[in-house]
DNA sequence: TTTTGAGTTGTTCGA
DNA sequence: GTCGAACAACTCAAA
């Protein structure tokens, strides 16, 4: 009897899991295996909030697998070893696991190759289309995302036969050992979040289901932090629990059963946020130096301020722009943050307290639980104007603006900073321009009960200006 | 090879 | 308050 492994990462889920349906095509066994790998335990860039998210999507997983009659194996150590043990136990004829593209993940895979004495079998499922297969005319990648989903859309749409169904059965092997799960100490689970592919699922049928579904409505909503007009996903596909081309497919069938033409509009403006997951992780495929630079490497000599205190209350929520702050404070509670609130925080690290966008990369990283190297680096560059796309000078977000124009009544920002919930409509997202009277009316000093900002706008926008300049001008 | 059009999500200023 | 133009110049993709 031919047995296989199915090495479990970062796809938690049994529906349309490739690698998974590659091992039980060429295997009566599949054995489903978890390695807590110790190196990337141990690494600054997993946050616990994540890690937490992980360990209850395997509980989670753990469950399906056992409901189908089978048995997660869970072991900890160096991946190598692990498996190539795990090979000799139950006599595997390969491993199978999804390919992922980060530049860990690609020296891990290639050191359990090396190592192991039976193939590693490579699948794909992390993007919804091959980072090799949306390439230009003369074969080279892209590097501009317009042209990059022209190219992306030109593939035939995923259609419900696309789909893997999960496998109705998991046999057990019941002599291998497995671990128990670690408990991880003091951390909820997260409750916004709860983990798991039916959490995913369900979340994705509310977000497309019916003629009045929230996808038909995103592309106005999704930039008001305080309303749930996103879909809320991006931890689940973060760790796979739901296939990245099941949400395509949903993607797709929204734009086909609009009930209208802005609803039509709206779904094709979320497919789009699906096509930038690729784009990124295409970009981190083809140009893997992007995790350690800039991608337009003239910007590494950008003379960054860097101030420790800065960056420590951009952290803390505590800059005394209260759009920033709301958005700070909530990444820390939920270990999410709403997109139109990344730009923003993002925007002011790098524009107005000059810092280095790898600080605020390595942050984001450990707070969030879709923290996902290439989506999160892609997004950084954005912010900061060294990546992909050519970055107009003028992409400095004015703090206070951004939350006049998505936070209007000032909602998300009274959610996150309770200090500033009797400021006036009128000063909610630059309250330092009370009076010391309606400070006092409405219990918030300046200075006090809330910071002053630490930074001016016009003056750090002045000076970012110039950082910049100097740098294309080879100052 | 050359040319042309375009580039996620913005801000400010002045009429 | 609203609106349109200006804000640099450059690189990329495709014809």
């Amino acid at each position: 009897m031919h047995t296989a492994i199915w090495w479990i990462r970062r796809d938690l889920r049994l529906t349309d899991n490739q690698a998974l349906t590659a091992a039980l095509t060429r295997a009566e066994q599949v054995i489903p295996v978890f390695v807590f790998d110790l190196t990337l335990l141990q690494s600054r860039h997993v946050g616990e909030k994540r890690l937490a998210f992980l360990l209850s999507g395997l509980r989670a997983l753990a469950a399906d697998i056992e409901a189908r009659g089978g048995r997660l194996i869970v072991r900890s150590g160096a991946p190598a070893q692990v498996l190539a043990s795990l090979c000799a136990e139950c006599g595997a004829s390969a491993v199978y696991a999804e390919r992922d593209v980060s530049p860990y993940a690609v020296a891990r895979d290639a050191d359990v190759t090396a190592a192991l004495p039976v193939p590693l079998v490579l699948t794909d499922g992390i993007t919804i289309r091959r980072p090799d297969k949306v390439l230009k005319d003369d074969g080279a990648p892209y590097t501009v995302f317009t042209p990059y989903s022209r190219r992306w859309r030109t593939h035939a749409p995923i259609v419900g036969s696309d789909i893997a169904p999960a496998p109705r059965d998991l046999c057990a092997e019941p002599a291998l050992a497995s671990e128990p799960l670690p408990i991880h100490p003091g951390l909820p689970l997260t409750p916004p979040f709860p983990p798991g592919e039916a959490e995913a699922k369900a979340r994705l049928a509310a977000f497309v289901k019916g003629d009045a579904a929230p996808i038909y409505t995103y592309a106005k909503q999704r930039d008001r932090p305080e309303l749930e007009g996103t879909s809320g996903l991006s931890p689940y596909l973060r760790f796979g629990m739901i296939a990245p081309r099941l949400a395509a497919l949903a993607a797709y069938t929204a734009i086909e059963s609009a009930p209208n033409a802005t609803a039509r509009a709206s779904a094709e403006t979320w497919l789009n946020e699906l096509i930038w997951r690729d784009f990124y992780l295409a970009i981190l495929h083809h140009f893997p130096y992007v995790y350690r630079g800039s991608f337009r490497r003239e910007y590494d000599a950008i003379a960054w301020g860097n101030d420790e205190m800065l960056y420590a209350a951009w952290c803390a929520g505590q800059t005394g722009y209260p759009f920033i702050d709301a958005a700070m404070r909530q990444l820390a509670a939920l270990g999410w943050m709403h997109n139109r609130a990344r730009m923003a925080v993002a925007s002011f690290l790098v524009k107005d307290l000059l810092i280095d966008w790898r600080w605020g990369e390595r942050w984001f990283m450990q707070m969030l639980l879709d923290g996902d190297p290439a989506a999160n680096n892609g997004g950084w560059q954005w912010s900061a104007g060294t990546g992909t796309d050519a970055a107009p000078y003028f992409r400095i977000f004015n703090p206070v603006a951004q939350g006049q124009k998505f936070d209007p009544t000032g909602a998300y920002v009274r959610r996150w900073v309770p200090e500033l919930r009797t400021v006036p409509d009128k000063f909610i997202h630059e309250p330092w321009r009370m009076l010391r009277s309606d400070q006092l009316r409405a219990g918030c000093i300046i200075g006090q009960d809330y910071p002053a900002p630490i930074v001016d706008h016009a003056q750090a926008r002045e000076r970012v200006l110039a950082a910049y300049k100097a740098v294309k001008s080879g100052d």
